[in-house]
RNA sequence: GCGGAUGUGAUGAAAUUGGUAGACAUGCUAGACUUAGGAUCUAGUGCUUCACGGCGUGUGGGUUCGAGUCCCUCCAUCCGCACCA
């Protein structure tokens, strides 16, 4: 073989990483430059091709800045705590650590053959111990931290049991939920479980309710993605909005410098925007109003103070803490239904559904504070509890779904904007004039917002108030595989470990379940205390490790604290980080909040971790599904059988068109059962199905459809063209078939439905794997077409389709090195002058494409070089070996090689980049296209030192112009000096 | 619903400041070499038309000598929305 990649990859690999190629100094004197990714959590299915797309764009940047002379920090780790592993642990029983071992062990091997640049000496794993005592130790020092709203900073606690013990709550200003105010006298007197209670609620860490979707079958705490029609994912069973004890991070302190920050980082304005928007600051006011025969008050906040007088209901959240009190006889039963039906909402449903108006009257009423007016009070699920103050004062006329909900119930819809038509729809523009509103009227909304507050001001019924959308984070998870958190509780006083005794490891328990009473499975473990008082049950959230792990990579001796000060002071934060866009409000916002934490604390020098920002598009790949029918059978003799029980007794499964067919029926009665019947019949005649086993069974006289559902299936199983399940895949015994499911067909043939770029996952079984690309093309060739693929940033479907092109080119420059035979053939003969060009414009074009990251173009200019080098017959040195150092960071293995074979020795990592030198691509003529009215004609070779009148004159005596022209003269005629030429007629 | 993005040949795409639309690849067609081709090489390939030409960057409009690029309108698709990571 010519290229032998495989050779020629395995032999570089080892050699980078005998030789420590790519670990960064230490105590260099070179500037810094440190480029990261977002560390993958290794999933039981491997690397998949999404992974490497962002990890060889990095690669390719890292490798550039260090032939620019950077000493370069590129490191890689394990985001190795998670829900799969445990998922894993609680089906099968197997540790989740060995679980995630294994996938590490796998991860590296596939990440090692791409030949990533990577400085594994500072690897981290978030669930190792020796890495998650530091996580614990963050833990522990925003814990004991309070936010000093005067100094704008996190404080230790000491400092506001200081302020306590000399003025009690007097002149402080500080970041809390609570409302208590006292004396420095009652401090003195309060115990420690009353001061421990009150500072908590100052803590940065602290313990608090929170409301969580609750599945009571499962004894769990289930995502919103884990949650379908109100529903768990897993196993179906109800789920309910449930007031928990969590342990939370106060990142709303933090609001509005994480808003500032994004003024200072280099990111997309769509991920900033997206900050922005999870941030959510509005200002308004906020504004209490009286409750009839109550000494209630219920509290609102809105941006538009201007519509008061539009206000003709309230709304506050079926959670709200008065709907028991607000609700009178009459509609007790109507409320406590509507509750009932509430709590079986998720959150998501509720923001999404808005068509789905729903509701319910308590009997009371509110107060309006300027007419004196009667307000009724609704409860509705559109009013989020854990949002603001789960209450609105609803405008209907300027809020679309208070207009909605309005319509729905009747409610009155007062107009109080000039000019509205409130049968319409609400109105939310902010240019109108205020009418029907008192001493608002003819104000312009603008000014009426600042005249509302004033007055709302004056009466002592609320004032001016900016809100932040964003909420305080929940840390508590209920599950196995995370970090502890480091806290017990002495007579019901959270106490933290001390630090010396850190890390906390993960108990053993003998099932990865929670306990019968619904407690996190932590509890299942044997003496999972501290000095004989409990400790905290529920475990850290996947943003804790990976919140701080770019300060851990700093370091790569591991022996002084979370990370060496001198290290910190040299590397600062994270220069170039990649990673996919769907991190914008996770982990890209946790580690801000952490980093402005631990600079408040003095730990660090720097407020935003990540400098710049690249988003990856995602890679997707195209999903098979086929059709699960869950069905409920009447056998002879025998009572109806359940659905679930039929289902799993007599699983079936069907093509679309089945399917499809079966739903048309109405999933009720079969109308032709024979031929349902025939149908098994068939299966069974084709063997697929035990006969023996299934004779009593088949005697069913009636099935009744209860639903299909869609169930994956591994593309490997499946035709790509056809999308048929694949023949040998129903012959052979199988997973599937073994669990004796059975396939029904027409001709034995079964069509999958089929959806297109659907992301990667173990879940859909549509994983393309590296390693075969790898085995057969060679890293250098993934490299270059996940690359040449498309834009970094955009999303893309992943076809095979182009690699050949990729590989083609590979090994066309290749043979720029040898001929046929194979024989080095690279000569010390001098460049001539179009042979510079080539390699000039590539310079030119390549140090652009890669420092705005246009690595696809990158990839054209290299194949376009090659084809002119190829075309010019040029084998010398003077042009290869500066286009070797090119392309080394692109195609590193193939680099290595060619730059050896040409006489230097060791790596060719740090070599100088190639210098772009303009004075090889001056010409001295342009080849000048003509338009007519903007319509390109024809093209003339014009010198370009030609003035414009010149050029003008020239191209219009030309035959070509005067045919065009007709014999009419020109009305104007553009020329812009080497670009174009454009006349008007 | 709110928020963010994207629409260009058969396909992945290019066009960096408004200046020759479709570079570079894939696929396809024809040819060469070959016992053979899933190897290699050459030519062609936006649509339409015998041709001259006409039409072409999701839709409709606008600004301009000139628009894929700027402005407005509408449509379609994708992503995120707080316990997936």
């Amino acid at each position: 073989m010519d290229y032998n990649f495989s050779e020629i990859e395995k032999r570089w690999q080892a050699y980078w990483k005998e030789n420590q190629t790519f670990a960064a100094e230490e105590n260099s004197e070179k500037p810094k430059y440190y480029v990261l990714d977002m560390f993958p959590y290794p999933s039981g299915a491997g690397l998949h091709v999404g992974h490497p797309l962002g990890y060889i764009a990095s690669d390719i940047y890292s490798r550039y800045k260090r032939h620019l002379g950077f000493n370069v920090l590129h490191p890689m780790g394990y985001d190795s705590f998670g829900l799969p592993a445990e998922q894993y642990a609680i089906q099968t029983g197997q540790h989740p650590k060995i679980t995630t071992e294994e996938n590490i062990a796998t991860y590296r091997r596939q990440l090692d053959q791409i030949g990533f640049s990577f400085d594994w000496s500072r690897e981290v794993r978030t669930s190792s111990p020796e890495y998650y005592k530091w996580t614990q130790w963050i833990f522990i020092q925003i814990f004991n931290s309070w936010y000093n709203k005067a100094t704008d900073k996190a404080e230790d606690i000491s400092t506001l049991i200081a302020h306590f013990e000399q003025h009690g709550t007097a002149n402080l200003n500080a970041h809390t939920d609570s409302e208590i105010q006292f004396t420095y006298e009652d401090w003195s007197f309060y115990n420690e479980k009353e001061k421990a209670d009150i500072l908590m609620d100052y803590r940065l860490a602290f313990l608090a309710d929170s409301f969580v979707n609750w599945c009571p079958a499962l004894g769990t705490v289930l995502a919103n993605d884990e949650i379908k029609d109100g529903l768990s994912e897993r196993g179906g069973h109800p789920v309910e909005r449930k007031k928990m004890q969590q342990w939370s991070m106060r990142i709303t302190a933090y609001a509005q410098r994480l808003l500032d920050g994004l003024d200072t980082i280099d990111w997309t304005d769509a991920i900033k925007e997206i900050q922005r928007n999870w941030i959510g600051k509005s200002k308004g006011a906020s504004i209490e109003f009286d409750v009839e025969n109550s000494d209630k008050k219920i509290e609102v906040f809105t941006t538009r103070p201007d519509t008061i007088f539009g206000v003709s209901f309230m709304v506050i959240a079926p959670e709200h803490e008065y709907v028991t009190e607000l609700t009178t006889d009459a509609q007790k039963e109507a409320i406590e239904a509507y509750v009932k039906y509430a709590a079986s909402r998720s959150e998501r449903e509720r923001q999404t559904e808005v068509k789905k108006i729903t509701g319910a009257f308590t009997g009371s009423y509110a107060i309006h504070p300027f007419t004196g007016k009667q307000i009724p009070i609704w409860i509705g699920d559109y009013v989020l509890a854990g949002y603001g103050t789960g209450a609105v004062m609803a405008v209907p006329s300027g809020d679309q779904r208070d207009w909605d909900f309005a319509k729905h119930f009747g409610l009155e819809i007062p107009a109080v904007i000039e000019g509205q038509n409130v049968e319409e729809g609400a109105d939310d523009n902010k240019n109108g004039i205020i009418c029907n509103s008192e001493f608002l009227n003819g104000l312009p909304v603008k000014k009426a917002i600042g005249a509302a507050i004033k007055a709302i001001q004056e009466k002592g019924i609320g004032k001016g108030q900016t809100n932040y959308r964003l909420r305080d984070a929940v840390f508590s998870r209920q599950r196995y595989w995370g970090e502890p958190i480091p806290v017990y509780f002495e007579n019901g006083i959270a106490k933290t470990v001390p630090m010396n005794e850190l890390p906390l490891t993960l108990p053993e328990v003998d099932k990865y379940l929670p306990t019968e009473d619904g407690e996190p499975p932590l509890a299942r473990a044997e003496d999972w205390s501290y000095k004989g008082n409990p400790l905290e049950t529920s475990t850290m959230p996947g943003w804790a490790g990976s919140s701080w792990y770019l300060y851990r990579y700093m370091d790569r001796e591991r022996n002084h604290g979370f990370a060496k000060v001198s290290n910190l002071d040299y590397w600062k934060n994270v220069d170039l980080y990649f990673g996919g866009a769907e991190h914008a409000t996770g982990h890209l916002l946790y580690s801000r909040f952490w980093t402005k934490f631990l600079n408040d604390k003095g730990f660090i020098e720097i407020d935003e971790p990540f400098q710049k920002l690249i988003n990856q598009g995602m890679i997707g790949h195209h999903a098979n599904y086929i059709f699960k029918v869950n069905i409920e059978l009447e056998v002879e003799g025998i009572e109806k059988i359940a659905a679930v029980q039929a289902t799993n007794l007599f699983p079936f499964y069907v093509s679309k068109e089945i399917a499809e067919e079966y739903s048309k029926s109405g999933i009720t009665n079969l109308p032709d059962l024979e031929i349902g019947l025939a149908k098994f019949e068939n299966i069974i005649s084709n063997s697929i199905y035990d006969k023996s086993k299934t004779s009593n069974i088949l005697k069913f006289h009636r099935f009744q459809i209860k639903s299909i559902t869609e169930v994956p299936i591994d593309i490997k199983f499946v035709d790509n063209d056809s999308n048929f399940l694949s023949q040998k895949f129903l012959e052979n015994s199988s997973e599937l078939i073994r669990q004796k499911h059975v396939f029904v067909s027409y001709n034995n043939q079964i069509k999958c439905d089929r959806e297109d770029n659907v992301k990667m996952s173990k879940s859909k079984f549509n994983v393309v794997n590296p390693d075969q690309i790898v085995e057969k093309y060679g890293a250098d060739t993934l490299r270059l077409y996940e690359m040449f693929l498309g834009p970094l940033e955009q999303a893309k479907p992943w076809d095979m389709d182009g690699i050949e092109g990729v590989h083609r080119f590979l090994r066309k420059f290749w043979r720029l090195f040898h001929d046929k035979e194979n024989n080095y053939i690279v000569t010390n003969e001098k460049a001539t002058k179009e042979e510079l060009k080539a390699l000039h414009k590539t310079i030119k074009k390549i140090t652009e494409d890669i420092e705005r990251f246009s690595f696809n173009t990158g990839v054209s200019a290299f194949m376009i070089c090659t084809n002119e080098l190829t075309d010019l017959k040029c084998h010398k040195k003077e042009i290869l070996e500066q286009l070797v150092v090119l392309i080394e960071p692109y195609a590193p293995h193939i680099a290595e090689e060619l730059w050896n074979k040409m006489g230097n020795s060791g790596s060719i990592s740090t070599a100088q980049f190639p210098k772009f030198d303009g004075k090889h691509l001056i010409e001295s003529s342009h080849k000048y296209p003509v338009s007519f009215n903007g319509k390109m004609r024809f093209t003339m070779e014009l010198p370009l030192d030609l003035s414009k009148d010149e050029i003008e004159k020239t191209v219009l005596e030309s035959e070509d112009a005067v045919k065009w022209l007709e014999g009419k003269a020109p009305k104007k005629v553009i020329v812009v000096p080497g670009r174009i030429v454009n006349i008007v007629i």
